[in-house]
DNA sequence: CTCATTTCAGTGTTACTGACATAC
DNA sequence: CGTATGTCAGTATCACTGAAATGA
């Protein structure tokens, strides 16, 4: 919870490392939150909807699509499991491997995940207008392509 | 170390939350290598250009202006008193609270981060041209701004 | 042999919570 | 009394490292 009045250090105020890191973690006090509220948190998004577009899936292919380190991976898939929102099963053709599977819950609870994002993203560009919030996707995209691309 | 190739699924790729939080976990990564090679944290630095522009604070004003929590205050403050970069010394005329005293090292200290910092900023913004970067930081800015005031 | 995959155990930063004693 | 301060202990997410076992 941001203390509302406090003056902060102009060094701070004006480098966008600091701008882009307060939209991010209020961004991620909201996720979380709605998340939470929601029985999840960020890795189980990432996972459910990159099993949704690709369909079944290795726990490394995964990881890949998602950004998630495969040791994470691990864990988050176990704790998806346990819900029974996706099911491991081990790879008939390759046998280091796992296929993740989305059950019919999983699913469901991708979609009321989305509803809680496509909420948050208002929320969070509340203050710009469709104008401004195009420029600013289109500058952050330029960028995050370019640091995935450049390391 | 992002995996370069991978597909991101377009959920992802396309809120807005993502991509700010992509810009940001980079821009976080950079900040803490520069830091660290130089024997610093993130708190460390907001800690020190605080003290910079507002002079000697109690731990709970360091924190008001910092957006650090107060039990937070306490261990950066440990850490840099350790360094010989604050003084903590009681204040006669409250004696609940410390007054936290930048040093001439700590005043060393902060000129170096502020080159560590700025050369990341350089390279954070480095794909946006003088004026992106204008409207970049003047969107930022209005976002922060506004989940400053409304929570 | 080399490489990829899964798994386990652990670290570090940031952010936050609850509790307590002290002092205003 | 209620409120503010400093402190301690603990939690959670995310990101990452290193190592081990298994199999391609």
């Amino acid at each position: 919870m941001m203390t509302a009045d406090a003056q902060t250090p102009a060094r701070l105020r004006h480098a966008a490392s600091w701008l882009i890191n307060q939209v991010s973690a209020h961004s991620h006090r909201l996720v979380a939150e709605g998340f939470a509220a929601a029985g999840a948190r960020g890795y189980h998004f990432r996972l459910l909807a990159a099993l949704d577009e690709y369909g079944p899936s290795s726990q490394a292919d995964l990881g890949r699509r998602t950004g998630i380190d495969r040791s994470d991976v691990v864990a988050a898939v176990n704790e998806l499991a346990a819900k029974n929102l996706v099911e491991r099963s081990p790879d008939p053709s390759d046998r280091r491997r796992n296929v993740i599977t989305l059950t019919p819950d999983g699913s469901r609870h991708l979609r009321e995940l989305d509803k809680v994002l496509a909420g948050i993203q208002d929320d969070l560009l509340g203050p710009l207008t469709e104008d401004e919030r195009t420029q600013l996707t289109a500058l952050l995209t330029r960028l995050a392509d370019h640091h995935r691309r450049a390391g």
